[in-house]
RNA sequence: GCCCGCUUGGUGUAGAGGUUAUCAUGCAGGAUUGUCAUUCCUGCGACCCGAGUUCAAUUCUCGGAGUGGGCGCCA
């Protein structure tokens, strides 16, 4: 539970009006926060005012604050802010229905006075409290607005949570926190088209990953990393799990090979699952993402937590698999959306996928000569974790050894001249290494059961959307 | 980039070649209420843009713009 200093705004959040209710009551508070609904005309008045912690009534009565003020807040629009100063009681309880057990009790504020922060124009461009659907753009328009509503909410609160557990998790592994640049001279990995810009007068381009440069760090002996920040891809694609510009989640370990790593992400993964599973605020949103789910139809989510170790299907077993299944593919073929479908039927959780062909890793992937898969093709070191039909996680033991780097390198159609800041790191002995790339909005879907991966991102950079 | 769909009040929808254009939510006003998703009454508010077909287009056709879904690629 976090602990709350009063500001110069409120003595205490609404979230503590209820938890902390039986042992405020009489004492007097200033609250503050978007007015939800407002009822009664005549001599008294009902306040719903929320803010990011919670929901209060406030109770109004001519008696004690009068005439001027109780028409002020009658006359009030939804969400528009307000500050009251009052004196804490308990509710009456509603009438118990016959067999129905009395409620816990709840607590609300008897207003001594009010002060109108900023009055919100009517109409809304989109209801907060409304049950109606509302269309995802309209939703991202007014994304300040969106954000208010309960269950949106939550999901960045829970999205917080994500990464708090996981560095936690990291820390305690020996793993420290660090930034790469993202403003970069050269394609991380070719392939993929990058946003390019101008740094003063040289030609420059946002980094795609930072994987090279975590590399770098383990030729420097940093030893256990990682680092959550942006990364930009200019494909022009419009799905649901793409986005333009992403927070991956990064690490990169010495002395470790991709069975290392993948042990560090599901051990990872299990953490913030369990942690979230035993955290009352992230189960309280959780129930509150669920009260929406109702209203619109929608199944409620589920929070499993994982059990250890994850399902490993080498990629030779998931061609099998997906043969068997009626897919239509064949040894080296990258495994699609369709293909993906099938794998999950039976695996709808967390599972690896290791050992990937050589030809379909880029040149940093590490291979084990004489490893070979079904077609007598070179299988590498590179993996993927999937959650069900999506892909989560990329990852692998790193190539560290500069003579295969230099081939592989020249065999992708690349220049080494291009990646000389790259190559010379490993001149001058290098740990193996191995390290893998989160995509965080993408956990969240799987976390909070968005549709969307826009959902999950306060303000999403997509093909169509640069504002706000 | 390819394939398919959609565009009607602030929001989300129904609908038809000629309608007082539906419903929900909202907004405004009123009645009632220490309310508990209050309830009730009255009112307000909309057919994406352009061209064409037609006596008549918001409805049909074409184009544009916007938007949703699927795929490719990836995290």
């Amino acid at each position: 539970m976090s602990h709350y200093v009063p500001t110069a705004y409120r003595t205490h959040t609404l979230g503590e009006i209820q938890s902390k209710g039986s042992e405020l009551v009489d004492s007097e508070v200033t609250i503050a926060g978007f007015m939800e609904a407002n009822r009664g005309k005549g001599a008294i008045c009902f306040v719903d005012l929320r803010d990011g912690t919670g929901k209060t009534q406030v109770f109004l009565k001519q008696d004690n604050i009068g005439e001027e003020a109780l028409d002020l807040v009658q006359r009030m629009t939804r969400e528009s802010t307000l500050q009251f100063t009052g004196i804490v009681s308990e509710k009456r309880p509603p009438k118990a229905k016959e067999g129905v057990p009395t409620p816990p009790p709840a607590y609300e504020v008897v207003a001594t006075s009010v002060n109108l922060i900023a009055r919100a124009e009517a109409p809304l461009p989109l209801g907060v409290t409304d049950t109606v659907h509302v269309a995802l753009d309209t939703r991202l328009d007014n994304r300040f607005l969106d954000l208010r509503r309960t269950h949106v909410n939550a999901m960045f609160r829970l999205r917080g949570k994500v990464l708090q557990y996981g560095r936690d998790k990291l820390n305690s592994e020996g793993f420290i926190e660090t930034h790469t640049p993202k403003i970069v001279a050269t394609a991380t990995e070719g392939g993929t088209d990058l946003f390019p810009m101008t740094y003063f007068e040289t030609p420059a381009y946002l980094n795609q990953s930072p994987q090279l440069f975590k590399q770098l760090c383990m030729s420097g002996g940093l030893e256990r990393i990682y680092e959550i920040g942006p990364a930009f891809r200019a494909e022009k694609h419009d799905t649901y799990r793409h986005l333009n510009e992403f927070i991956s989640f990064d690490i990169e370990c010495s002395w470790a090979n991709d069975e290392d790593v993948m042990g560090i992400l599901e051990r990872m993964i299990h953490h913030i699952w369990k942690s979230i599973s035993e955290d009352e605020e992230c189960l309280a949103h959780i129930a509150t993402i669920n009260q929406f789910r109702a209203t619109q139809d929608e199944e409620p989510i589920e929070l499993i937590v994982p059990e250890l170790p994850f399902p490993r299907v080498s990629y030779c077993d998931a061609i099998k698999i997906i043969k068997e299944k009626g897919g239509k593919i064949e040894w080296g073929d990258d495994i699609d959306a369709e293909n993906s479908d099938l794998l999950a039927v039976d695996l709808p959780q967390f599972y690896f996928l290791p050992q990937w062909p050589m030809e379909l890793k880029p040149f940093y992937i590490h291979h084990i000569e004489g490893e070979m898969g079904s077609t007598d093709r070179q299988l590498s070191r590179g993996f993927d974790l999937n959650f069900g039909r999506d892909e989560l996680t990329s990852g692998g033991q790193r190539e560290h050894r500069i003579d295969v780097l230099i081939e592989n390198l020249k065999d992708m159609d690349l220049d080494p001249e291009e990646f000389e800041f790259y190559v010379a790191g490993f001149r001058h002995g290098v740990p193996p290494h191995a390290g893998w790339g989160l995509g965080v909005e993408r956990i969240l879907m799987k976390l909070t059961g968005a549709a969307n991966v826009r959902e999950t991102v306060l303000f999403p950079r997509d093909r169509k959307r640069i504002c706000p």
